[in-house]
DNA sequence: TTGGCTCGTTGATTCAGATCATAGCTGGAA
DNA sequence: TTCCAGCTATGATCTGAATCAACGAGCCAA
């Protein structure tokens, strides 16, 4: 699956003058900052913020960390798409959640992390050691604030996921899932269809509890019913955008 | 289904002066506490906080709140459980935590609750309007910070409870809930083993994306195995929680 | 150009869990 | 004490999705 480099995508920010280093503040170029933990930084305290990060690249199907790796870090993620799982030890894998632009990576408790993020396309990170993104939190009044109620949305998200994945049909799921991704390039002011498929069918399948034939016998459905077009094998449009929401919760 | 009034739960704090409406600070004597947002509060923020709340019991099987209801307050269960759930149109109904003693509720986005709240047991609370709630968080140092945490925490369960839904067989999921019920009792340091089901079948088998037979075979089995013993239908012991774990785990 | 990948689709068959049906148990009400 | 409603357990059957299998398309490397 290749991505076409300019489309349905945020660009990648410009080359900075110190790549992979401290630039003063390219923030007022990012793309993702507007959707990100630092979107209610004054110029001053986003300066300081970012005088903590290192960015980051990484390659197409590179890992970032894995569950159970010893947690140093905090991300931003600035472009392109993460995926983030869990796994049994038979290899069995559930991705908890495909993360966009301006989504925070690695909040967790305790000194490891606990889930597996993955680059599903080329991506672009801020990275902060955890120990100075703690002192800035505590430093830095509307932080928690934020990340709290960044919080609170992935929570409702995860309870969204949950009924999903304990009481949607395989068509219900894929249809949600469409729908949400739609959603979630509108709300970055982007159009909802249509959308380009940054993952597999495979890690489709893997995020709804399903198999790769059951998903790619969904779209076919779909399809066929009229509900999507599929312009290539990763480029949806919605015909009716209404009756594929109703199907996505069991109208 | 019947508790023991003493047994395996944390006994209701003792009959206030001014129960139901608002005593100087019952905290002390409050057996959730250490557990609850208000664990890192010292005393004097203890008692403002404590009086911005208004005490509230609730009997068994009462709903606390419905998803889409206006929300007007953010709660904290000081005793008895709760089941959190949400629901699609034609019924199908996914719960999405069991809350217990020191948990929290009510925590969202957007004017109205995202899930429903009801009473698994006789409950307790203390009920915040969430304005208030809101002003005193920002005026508290700290409290931002506990929330976050507490807030990651549930996260990771949600994380957790998706690679269960998604991936887990039946008897996997049964084991996985036991071993959780009883690693929380065990973090409050009570016994976890045996504990009590304060949850019919049903309401286990909505938790864990199954039916009520298939929930109910899954028991047999486990008992049949010896893994489990159920004193009464309500009561488990653990005679080698490795084992379970390891069941529960995939392993 | 060819060969060998990976990925996606589709068909045939199997199976874990859902559904349907029945019966025993328990606790509360009369 | 009896009765009844709701909960739990279990057997029989059904079914949606998993598994097994085959094949075509796109892509890269030789």
């Amino acid at each position: 699956m290749t991505l076409p480099p300019s489309e349905g995508r945020l660009p990648l920010p410009p080359a900075l003058p110190r790549e992979n280093g401290r630039p003063s503040s390219p923030c007022a170029l990012c793309a993702a900052r507007q959707f990100s933990v630092c979107a209610p930084l004054d110029q001053d305290s986003q300066v300081r913020f970012f005088a903590l990060a290192t960015t980051i690249r990484l390659e197409q199907r590179r890992t970032l960390f894995q569950e159970g790796d010893p947690a140093g870090h905090v991300f931003n993620l600035t472009d392109g798409a993460v995926s983030i799982s869990k796994a049994l030890a038979d290899g069995r894998r559930q991705i908890t959640g495909f993360l966009l632009p301006g989504d925070f990576l690695g909040l967790q408790q305790g000194d490891s992390y606990a889930y597996t993020a993955e680059a599903l396309t080329p991506i672009a990170l801020c990275r902060f050691p955890i120990e100075k993104f703690q002192r800035f939190l505590s430093e830095t009044p509307g932080m928690e604030h934020r990340l709290l109620s960044m919080a609170s949305n992935e929570l409702a998200a995860a309870q969204d996921q949950m009924l999903l994945l304990g009481r949607k049909t395989a068509v219900e799921r894929v249809a949600s899932f469409l729908i949400s991704l739609s959603d979630r390039h509108a709300a970055r002011g982007r159009p909802g269809s249509p959308i380009s498929l940054p993952m597999t069918r495979g890690e489709i399948a893997d995020y709804l509890g399903l198999t790769i034939e059951t998903v790619s016998r969904a779209f076919t459905r779909l399809r066929k019913e009229g509900r999507i077009v599929l312009d290539t094998v990763d480029r949806v449009r919605f015909p009716d955008l209404g009756t594929l929401r109703e199907i996505a919760t069991g109208g």
